[in-house]
DNA sequence: ACCCTTCTGTGAACAGCGTTCAGTGAACTA
DNA sequence: TAGTTCACTGAACGCTGTTCACAGAAGGGT
């Protein structure tokens, strides 16, 4: 049946057209300037079609989410690379940094909106890759594993752990800069280096 | 005019009924719960009413926010009595910790929502004690800086610098808990054990 | 070429949102 | 008591996400 072909393409492009339209929509005005009317005039469409190919604006949002988190893997991944597992955890809070600063709606959508979002991305699907959050959150594992293993780690702690920490602590460096503008007063990219230069040889002075 | 003044007070009763009624719809429903009509229902009067006292429901969200940040300011400030620096750090890491996670819709409505709550936290309106959110970073940079005085600190940065890393490290364990739900997998407060441990001892085994 | 079915797209509608405002009735002033 | 002020109302406006009866084109069978 050739035209089922065709019109399943059609349904793809559709979708497609839609959330190219909606992600012009959030980089520009941010999450709440997402609006079902808003794309549909953007598309030339009516607002109800949206509804045949989306189940709703959160899907469309959610779809969103699941592009953006893909692109920051995309924009860490290059740090894999590297050998050495300690200058590789630097390279990834590197490039970590610059994406949430470069991209603070994609940033917000995923890690600053609502929490279903987020949460979604470290669900376990029960796929064999894993979620897209726990396979970013490898890399860190990996890394952590591989200096364990070199008996380069000082503290006494599990690698998953010591990932998370890590994960959170330059979360909060991007959050914070996106939630206050200008709270930090501190370039974030400096927040990054103080705060792995301090956990690299600690805060204090041997005694 | 005892009138006026009668009406004076009746004013300051009728805003606070408000914000309480706002204050426990955002806690029971988040933010997003927020209505001006469910606000109107719980106080009994008409929506119209409300706007005679406040002048939108962001102004409301305004007030909350700042009631909030004063309440995190509370929680976090019986740590200011211990005498060494070194433990102040760590008493204020756990007192923040603590209020964000038992306070998760204030925490959000602070930091996590619409920017301009959390930068207006952090303006300068050229008050003598300056805003909330330098108060509660002099915390900080106060610690600091008796650290630095006494030699103690090995890296070479100001503690205004370090001051703004630590907050941003502390809050990205309490965002990324709130923003993922079950992500961080390891508790915030052990994250936060772990953070400041490495912070003080670094990463890395002596060579 | 025709009819009949299938299905895409429409636009009006619903409930709810923040906000505004003419109008009402009570309270205060003189 | 008459006049004025003012708190309060409730309907309205324009926005939101979402639904649905309906129109009309496309597809398939004969």
């Amino acid at each position: 049946m050739a035209t089922t072909d065709r019109r399943e393409r059609e349904k793809t492009e559709f979708r497609k057209i839609v959330l190219d339209a909606a992600r012009r929509i959030v980089l520009e005005g941010g999450f709440d300037a997402l609006t079902m009317r808003k794309i549909a005039d953007a598309i030339e469409y009516a607002p109800g079609t949206i509804y045949l190919y989306f189940q709703s604006r959160d899907a469309i949002a959610f779809e969103l989410c699941w592009e953006g988190f893909e692109a920051l893997l995309a924009a860490v991944a290059p740090a894999g690379a590297i050998a050495d597992p300690q200058e590789r955890l630097l390279d990834l809070g590197v490039r970590y940094v610059r994406f949430g600063i470069e991209n603070p709606q994609t940033y917000r959508l995923i890690f600053m909106g609502d929490p279903k979002y987020a949460t979604s991305l470290f669900e376990d699907r029960g796929k064999e890759e894993g979620s897209p959050g726990m396979q970013a959150l490898a890399l860190l594992v990996g890394a952590f594993a591989e200096l364990r293993a070199q008996g380069r780690l000082a503290i006494d702690a599990e690698p998953y752990a010591l990932a998370e920490m890590l994960w959170s602590a330059v979360h909060g460096i991007v959050a914070l800069h996106l939630a206050c503008g200008q709270f930090p007063e501190t370039p974030p990219e400096r927040l990054r280096e103080l705060l792995t230069q301090t956990l690299l040889h600690g805060l204090f002075a041997a005694p």
